[in-house]
RNA sequence: GGCGAGUUGGCGGAGUGGUUACGCAGCGGAUUGCAAAUCCGUGUACAGGAGUUCGAUUCUCCUACUCGCCUCCA
């Protein structure tokens, strides 16, 4: 089946031929690691990985490279090593910028892999490609993209004139708007930096124009044209970077003389309660914290998946809701079940069309266990045989394999259904309403009575009753 | 100020030039000692105005409103 994605670069939804089907290629801007991911910066993770498992899926899992980089040259990280020696941290600048860098990609890894997202196959470092970046700026200024002045390098936009194509805008109209930065080293107030100079306390490498550190765009440029080649299929990213970071990259790139990426991809900003996540409206908050609130990934990623990729997407306490009883659902459905060689192809169908996720979940509504199972494994979502929270919810709800409240709720149990069976509803009725006191949840199936924990369950209490 | 996206039933959220998802909630029913769970049934909504058309929620233009980006931020 034909993918189709929307290409930021022509506005329209086009069908996607990739250059070479043995390889597919695609690049995704990765996250600065100065500090833990915030719900936001999930969304591309999430909406990429989808798409990474999409073209395996079509393509062959071999044959998809997707590159995501780690930005460790940063002055937020500076900021942190430099406090923490401040601090009396051992170790020197260099080891503390480091050991920040480490600390948060551990943690980035760790907290994605939670909510589900594979590891891409690449994922390098901006400071382990200061060579190739310092290349390629050389490469820019011998073909008069770019001039060195006062330490710096910095390209020179008017030299590409498709300059501003991607995101719409003009050069004399930003101009206009008279936010850029204006500095007296500039040809033009909006020449962008590819190089800068770095003082004795910030992290710096020898290059043709001093001792410094890049600028934020090059990498991904750098790397991208080492990793993936000087064309490549996929280009993803936050909406956010469309100007001026993935404008930067094109200009960049197409200047050193590289096709660089065909179709661009962006998804939309998230939101929290319809307001836009900001500390200063206190309603800001990282993947950990969610998970460590109780909330578990595949909740996160069930409901950053019901919002197409390119619409805001809102958290709301009620969605989060919603999502858990969605997926407790299709665990107890395809709990034990085999899935189906075959994903269901109404799922299929609305993946390839530009990634529809809600279409992909709405057609799910409707599956056959075994059809369901091997949808949610092509969505990310985990086997229920392997999620703890929801075993856990099974576990309580039978009485022969109860975890250490057995022996309270066993007996409990078989006298509440006594008195049923004996039609002492009035009895019965007192029994459960102590037991459902202790925090549990009484019901009638098949099997017999079961008993649910609810959050407020009190192991104390139900021993009490003994 | 510049650029861009959006406005769908009570809520969330797809999609389509004519037959109008899906989920939640609601309502009716089945079942149930009562519940819960489950099952069946049930809802013609597409911001406003103008235009194109045999016909527009779907295309074009205008208006209103919302949001995002332009500044470290996904």
């Amino acid at each position: 089946m034909a993918i189709k994605l929307y290409n930021t670069k022509v506005r329209k939804k086009v069908d996607f031929e990739p250059i070479d089907p043995d390889n597919v290629r695609m690049y995704v801007c990765g996250p600065t690691v100065y500090d833990r991911a915030h719900l936001g910066n999930a969304r591309p993770v999430i909406v990429f990985d989808t798409l990474f498992r999409l073209l395996r899926h079509t393509y062959g899992a071999d044959h998809v490279t997707y590159v995501r980089n780690f930005t460790d040259v940063d002055d937020k990280i500076n900021a942190t090593a430099l406090a923490r020696q401040e601090a009396g941290a051992d170790g020197t600048l260099e080891d503390l910028i480091a050991q920040r860098s480490d600390e948060t990609i551990a943690w980035y890894l760790e907290d994605m892999a939670a909510v589900g997202a594979m590891e891409p196959t690449q994922m390098p470092r901006a400071t382990q490609y200061i060579a190739q970046m310092i290349a390629m700026i050389e490469d820019l200024i011998a073909k008069g993209h770019a001039y060195a002045a006062e330490g710096h390098a910095l390209f020179r936009v008017r030299s590409y004139t498709e300059y501003g194509a991607l995101s719409g805008r003009s050069v004399d109209d930003m101009i206009a708007g008279a936010r850029v930065e204006v500095a007296p080293y500039k040809e033009d107030p909006m020449d962008f930096v590819l190089w800068k100079p770095s003082s004795d306390d910030q992290p710096g490498w020898d290059s043709p124009w001093g001792r410094g550190r890049p600028g934020w765009h090059i990498e991904c440029s750098a790397m991208a044209l080492d990793l993936l080649g000087g064309a490549f299929d996929i280009h993803g990213g936050g909406n956010d970077l469309q100007f001026p970071h993935h404008e930067n990259e094109i200009a960049q790139s197409t200047c050193a003389g590289h096709g660089f990426a065909n179709v661009w991809m962006h998804n939309e900003m998230l939101q929290v309660e319809g307001k836009k996540m900001s500390k200063s409206l206190g309603n800001f908050f990282t993947v950990r914290d969610l998970l460590d609130q109780g909330v578990p990934g595949e909740v996160i990623r069930f409901v950053m998946l019901s919002t197409h990729y390119r619409k805001p997407m809102d958290w709301t306490e009620k969605k989060r809701v919603e999502a858990k009883i969605r997926l407790t659902q299709w665990f107890r459905a395809t709990d034990g079940v085999t899935a189906s060689k075959q994903v269901p192809k109404a799922v299929v169908v609305s993946l390839v069309n530009d990634l529809n996720t809600h279409g992909a979940l709405s057609a799910m509504m409707s599956l056959e266990p075994s059809d369901l199972k091997a949808a949610m494994q092509l969505l990310g979502f985990p086997d229920a045989e392997d999620v703890d929270w929801f075993r856990h919810g099974i576990q309580m709800s039978s009485i022969a394999d109860l975890p250490y409240t057995a022996d309270a709720i066993a007996p409990l149990l078989s006298k509440w259904q006594y008195l049923r069976d004996e039609a002492d509803y009035a009895a019965a009725d007192e029994l459960k309403r102590k037991i459902e006191a202790c925090g549990l949840k009484l019901s009638v199936g098949a099997a017999g009575p079961n008993a649910e924990p609810t959050a407020d369950f009190d192991p104390a209490k139900l021993e009490a009753l003994l």
